[in-house]
DNA sequence: GTTGATGCAAAATGTTTGCACATCC
DNA sequence: GGATGTGCAAACATTTTGCATCAAC
């Protein structure tokens, strides 16, 4: 049986509003700072760091955790991988960012705002390149065989494997 | 640059030819054993093991590297974790074995044969139970979305997160 | 003051590699 | 006999966890 959630969902592309399952886009209440405060959580430095990390740097960049701690650093801010690591599973999972894994190179991560829909990947297997691109198609062939099986669909990524142009 | 890769083929969905990018179908001369025998590779009783689990357990059965092994302890066949690691590399880039990776539950392998064309995974996110479909319109998408980057398409894989039946 | 979050170090995973030995042709 | 493959153990990369301490509310 899977647990209820407390999800969050993003208001003004800049803000979280906690929605434990019923609130929705109305509460527009509330500087960046309410964001993880409902349900016991935390709005901590750390948090508001990473977020703050993933909004400057915009959709369409994948980070790993790694990548995560260096640009923090650069930034003057050291926070532990380890916090790094509870703080991107917390935000995939409070839907603020996508998690995406690309058969070469570990798990990524990137901010989903309401500028940045449902996308797709297309990754040079050579040199790690990644394109986006958005289709409908594949949106309606994710449903299309969720519905066939009875499943509740969550969502779908097409990964596209290929080689660019300058590794041909 | 890519390296160009000697390739296999499936012949008679049970039998490996080697071929080096200019043999084709036509060579259907051999039994199994012939397989792995070109451009000094060989088949070695660990490799045949392997192949034979694959082709007993049939498509549609995603193992990973450790479940393999599991398998093959189960069949009173011990072969090292590091040979199934090398092994399953090679299969798949011999095209004899599709990798995945599923969100949920690290790299796994299938088979590849002529019964099973390209298909997609519909996987449970929280029991992990997956369901295989196929989609025209997915191919179609990922074709596109190469050539109008000017990628040169290796493959295109639709990962459907959902929930199933039992866990909702 | 409680509860939840952090940091650290250790552990757990998953995968790769160096090397000596075995084996296939 | 030379090239290729195996097993082992060690190395590695990535992610998770236990626990004492800290800080948000």
């Amino acid at each position: 049986m899977l647990q209820p959630l407390s999800l969050a969902i993003i208001i003004e592309n800049n803000v979280l509003a906690d929605m434990t399952l019923n609130v929705g886009y109305g509460s527009r209440s509330s500087p960046l700072e309410l964001g993880l405060h409902k349900n016991g959580r935390r709005l901590t430095p750390q948090r508001k760091k990473i977020l703050d990390l993933f909004q400057r740097i915009g959709s369409g960049i994948h980070l790993s955790a790694e990548e995560v701690h260096a640009h923090l650093l650069q930034n003057k801010t050291r926070v532990s991988l380890a916090t790094i690591y509870r703080t991107l599973r917390l935000l995939v999972r409070m839907g603020f960012l996508h998690e995406l894994e690309l058969s070469e190179g570990g798990h990524r991560f990137e901010i989903l705002s309401k500028d940045n829909p449902d996308h797709h990947h297309l990754v040079c297997i050579n040199c790690g390149r990644t394109e986006e691109f958005e289709s409908e198609e594949v949106v309606t062939a994710g449903r299309k065989a969720s519905e066939s099986k009875g499943f509740k669909l969550i969502e779908s990524t097409l990964n596209v494997r290929a080689i660019c142009p300058e590794c041909i």
